[in-house]
DNA sequence: CCATCAAGCGATGATTTGCTCATTCGCTGA
DNA sequence: TCAGCGAATGAGCAAATCATCGCTTGATGG
């Protein structure tokens, strides 16, 4: 037995075991309880430890009508290549309804067998995604950032998205090391010379998928709420028109790039309209929808993962 | 808003959101029944219809230390290629622990790009296998089976492993359409002697991947309990050495196949041994150890999907 | 060596869930 | 039209699950 035992159960792989009896084997707890010789608070705990280590991945394998009926329609409407709508999780974050589908997609694309070069953007919508993939082997790709890691506050928490899930598909990763936003445009030039920035830049462009939220100018716009830009920067961006934004580039409700404000200091790389690769938008939420609306019309993305309350939204105008 | 509601909602529509929002989105019944306007019960009777009807898939994102070990142990001793262990799940029938492995190991086959011909055997666990895939597109993999499809009673019910996985990712698919075990050698000759017949056993021994259960001869025998073998010939081929059964045919317990018994019978396809192409077993449970070991043994599989106490038995002989 | 503190544990009560049963609804055929 | 019948519904209840609390235990630092 000693030859086969190498190593003591770790937490993790305790919590595993009952979330597979739990989830797998419909258990219940004091069976649990049982099987492994603890208590059933013991045992619960370790089910909910299995849960909020992410250990167990529950997906739909079904699509809802309604959904489909939707994604047909924004094919339609937009030209979409990929589009994917979710069903909405009543009043939760929509974050967590679309992290999913993202993910599925996203698997997609890792396990296709010829390398590619994946581009990926960061936020919320974007981290929910990576969250919910699960591991698999994509040596053979490459995953590179659009857009810079360092926040104003000098930390590299906007690595996170790309280190992640370059971590959990074993890909090699290409972070572009610059300021997202730098204080002045001679700044932002002169990381942009360097050689190895340079390199990253070139990858991203000829990326052939990227992925990318899309991030709305109101009030609670990401690019305030994370401290990239000010809100005097933000009133004067509004005032010439901004409606969303795309790795940090902000365009207008054409989805017309400004030539203004933050646009003219952003260190990453602009994703081009009417890209002839798959350029997919990850987002959902009521205050979205604008600057969904006008990344699709200039096609600054040609792809859409969204929730269902959005895609109503974004039809009915 | 009519433009867009294509279609009602059918049951399944219904069971998936409900199932949608209570896994997906950890609400409760309660919540869902406001959400969606029914009433708790019925938000409670959907729920458990999207788990009953297969709606929900759950899977374990973590390889528990133990199994890998059991894993790498008996990659060694068998000289396996592939080899999944799974947690065991207390009492329960071994088929539903293994069933989710051998889903992700027939779908990694099945997303490979190049054209395969994948061959079939069936089975309880060959059942469970394809109850567990997720839908996926893969027209361009053959499936053929290994085995015939007519029972004794006349039904074709073996039949559904291959038509159901074939059904669920659009491969086309073929048959055996013979019976699995002929009442006469003459018989299963005239069978094997029919054009259709021969283009489909050739195609099965041709297959570039193998999935087969493995089955044991004693007194619980499948072969015995779906009506194949009489318990007359069952004792005949014990006493002729007879320890496991693969695709129908019957060999001893150093994996050599017999002369004798329903083995001058049988209408399907043999798995041969020492084959250079993968052929996995998908098989756990007690009573089934000496039929592993001994197909094992003589590699009639050289890969293995089975549980944690069937592998920990395994290795222990 | 002892005081302090944090982490984990088991118990308890509140909430949530699964199940049974009587009833109703809708359909079919006389 | 209406009786018969099966499926679906909702009420109620027992079981299961979850959240909170005080306690133990073991580590750390004075």
């Amino acid at each position: 037995m000693s030859r086969i035992e190498h190593s003591d159960p770790t937490p993790q792989d305790d919590a595993a075991r009952a979330g597979w009896l739990y989830y797998v084997g419909g258990m219940t707890q004091d069976q649990i309880a049982a099987e492994l010789g603890i208590s059933r608070q013991r045992a619960q705990r370790l089910v909910a430890k299995a849960m909020a280590d992410g250990l167990i991945h529950v997906r739909l394998n079904h699509r809802i009508g309604a959904c489909l009926d939707l994604e047909s329609a924004l094919r339609d409407r937009f030209g979409l290549g990929r589009c994917r709508v979710s069903p909405s999780l009543g009043g939760a974050d929509p974050v967590l309804s679309i992290a999913p589908a993202a993910a599925a997609e996203l698997e997609r694309v890792l396990r296709l067998p010829e390398p590619l070069t994946i581009a990926l953007g960061t936020g919320r919508a974007l981290r929910g995604m990576v969250d919910a993939v699960a591991p698999l082997d994509a040596a053979h790709h490459r995953l590179v950032s659009l857009i810079g890691n360092i926040a104003p506050d000098g930390s590299a928490s906007f690595f996170d998205v790309i280190m992640r899930v370059s971590d959990k598909v074993r890909a090699p990763h290409y972070p572009m090391l610059v300021p997202v936003i730098s204080p002045t445009s001679a700044e932002r030039d002169a990381f942009r010379a360097l050689g190895p920035v340079k390199r990253v830049a070139d990858l991203a462009r000829s990326a052939d998928v990227v992925f990318v939220g899309v991030g709305q100018m109101s009030d609670d716009a990401p690019l305030l709420a994370d401290g990239f830009v000010t809100r005097a920067e933000l009133d004067q961006m509004r005032a010439a028109g901004a409606a969303g934004e795309v790795a940090g580039w902000v365009f207008d409700s054409d989805g017309q790039y400004l030539d203004v404000g933050t646009n003219t200091r952003t260190g990453g790389v602009r994703v081009e309209q009417k890209l002839d690769r798959p350029a997919i938008g990850i987002a959902a939420g009521a205050s979205k929808v604008p600057a969904i609306c006008a990344a699709l019309k200039s096609r600054i993305i040609n792809g859409l993962i969204t929730d269902e309350v959005t895609a109503r939204t974004i039809l009915a105008l």
